[in-house]
DNA sequence: ACAGTGAATTAGAATGATTCTTAATGGACG
DNA sequence: CGTCCATTAAGAATCATTCTAATTCACTGT
């Protein structure tokens, strides 16, 4: 159902409002500022991170829309939140199959590939159940760096 | 007032004490109480469950001690932090290599046993990068139940 | 028993990400 | 122009978690 993996494409505006309207969304000015500091550079960005960059220029998006942009983008599938820090969510902008290296010192995110990793041997789900998605994390530190004494 | 657990309890006052004691921890009221809650039953349990828990029979521990004890089992190895729901932690007292399987609908938490599940063609890390720990995460929704329109 | 000591506990305030409420704004269209 | 509905927004509310600063506890040596 996914369209083509979305690479190195340069978004400008009415690329961003064609992706926007293909996935059901109205093209307004502050959800293009954020669909334009998502797909820029891909990566993998905070709320706050997003809020910040979105306004760098004029300060014309505030919190809430941030907020609520996201979560109608994710609704919509034209991001995919990823959850490795309990203290806040990050949203990344490449909706295909891939997975995460996650560096719990500096709260880098890294993507993996997808192809190349093999998943096997996972047991039957319980009937009555659909898979929405199979994430795998890979939490790395600093060599040398420990937390234990 | 039916104190009688419903199930097999491997995990008894004295073993508990004997259990903090060999990660280093000073066995206190508390802090037993709070291990017994974990370790009754192996579930994945949030700071708020816990405090509840804990607190049944006699309120006796509070919410600043569940979670100053928690991040301290959690430091010494006693307990994970399992992260797929960005509301809150959950504590996983089976420190094992095991995944999960996390119903989105309902929030609810199952083991995957380690044994039988392989994954292969994980990258290199990047130099000076030790691997923490891989976290694999199915996520799954009832069926029929959409999150899409 | 009893004071001394450091660790453990705690109530409540503070923090911070996210959501909610509610009012203002804006654009499309007759 | 004015209506209508979606969008935006300022700030309050929520809620998990951490912090602060004081109190209590478990032990020790006497």
């Amino acid at each position: 159902m996914d369209a083509a993996p979305l690479q190195v494409i340069p978004y400008d505006r009415p690329t961003l409002s064609a992706l926007l309207r293909r996935h059901g969304i109205a093209p307004t000015h502050q959800r293009l500022e954020i669909a334009r500091v998502l797909f820029a550079r891909c990566q993998h960005l905070s709320a706050e991170q997003i809020l910040h960059q979105a306004n760098e220029r004029h300060a014309e998006t505030s919190k809430a829309t941030v907020y609520n942009t996201l979560n109608l983008f994710r609704d919509r599938g034209l991001v995919r939140e990823v959850i490795v820090d309990p203290k806040r969510v990050f949203y990344d902008p490449n909706t295909g199959p891939h997975h995460h290296l996650y560096n719990v010192d500096t709260g880098e995110i890294t993507d993996i590939p997808a192809d190349g990793l093999r998943l096997s041997g996972l047991p039957e789900l319980p009937a009555g159940m659909v898979t929405e998605g199979v994430d795998v994390i890979v939490r790395v530190r600093s060599a040398g760096v420990s937390g234990l004494g």
